[in-house]
DNA sequence: TTATTTGTTATATAACAACTATAACAAATA
DNA sequence: TATTTGTTATAGTTGTTATATAACAAATAA
């Protein structure tokens, strides 16, 4: 799998990393049991620290999305280890609470919004630029 | 209006203001041509610094949600001033992906994350904590 | 007019987060 | 034993957040 980042982001290049393993595995194209790249590799070809890179593996380990072992590199867990339980989508609803103020602030009711997600969905899944 | 922050939150002080407003404006709390405390009052009454709040109010009124004018403390604007139009939406939607994309990565389908936000919606709506 | 209020701007400082740079340690493998 | 690779440690730079003072500009009140 192909990683790019964007060094103009106002997002954290480990959050553009975390967020990009997330995305695909949501698209599929990481599936579990799959190879990730070392963190010195992925650090070298994006041409950023080792640190920023492992920071991003450790988050993603405390996830639940990835296995590391020394010397082994750090690998796709199986669909078991990060599961939509009850206390994942509360708190997913809390983070998007600030989102879904706004839409209503502006006008929108709770089914246009939830349109708006649901169309955001369907593009993830149509998404292919970012990966190989 | 009461506006209450937390300072042990992880958001800065700054982005609980804009969000409380914005949640205030969502649930009819605060409604058009409503006068919003001074910079320097709330500041007191919150016990941080005037310029935290000043930033706070920068942003809401280049989010269109309020007025300031010299000596005049700030307003909150028409609902004109900050519609949901489909620049608005594309913004929020990509916003949202990243949470969106943990969603489906989980095993979430596209409904089933739209009715989270569904509920986080309605939620919003019947709340009244933080705000009298 | 003069004084006061209030948004705004300007510095300066401290604390923290993000990122980088080096280095070293620990476990698995060749 | 040497190498690879995740992990930890330390330190320095930069940007952001929040604070503290101070001053300026416009509107209002006395």
């Amino acid at each position: 799998m192909i990683i790019k980042i964007d060094m103009n982001s106002e997002t954290a290049l480990y959050e553009q990393l975390v967020n990009s393993v997330v995305w695909g595995i949501a698209t599929g194209r990481l599936k579990p049991g799959e190879k990730m790249p070392t963190v010195r590799k992925l650090a070298v070809d994006l041409g950023i620290n080792l640190h920023t890179v492992n920071k991003a593996y450790a988050i993603l380990k405390q996830k639940g999305y990835l296995s590391a072992h020394r010397n082994m590199g750090a690998v796709v867990n199986e669909a078991s280890a990060y599961t939509a339980d009850e206390a994942f989508k509360e708190s997913i609803k809390e983070w998007m609470k600030p989102f879904v103020a706004e839409c209503l602030a502006r006008g929108m009711d709770s089914d246009e919004t939830a349109s708006l997600v649901r169309e955001a969905a369907l593009e993830i899944k149509n998404e292919t630029e970012g990966f190989a």
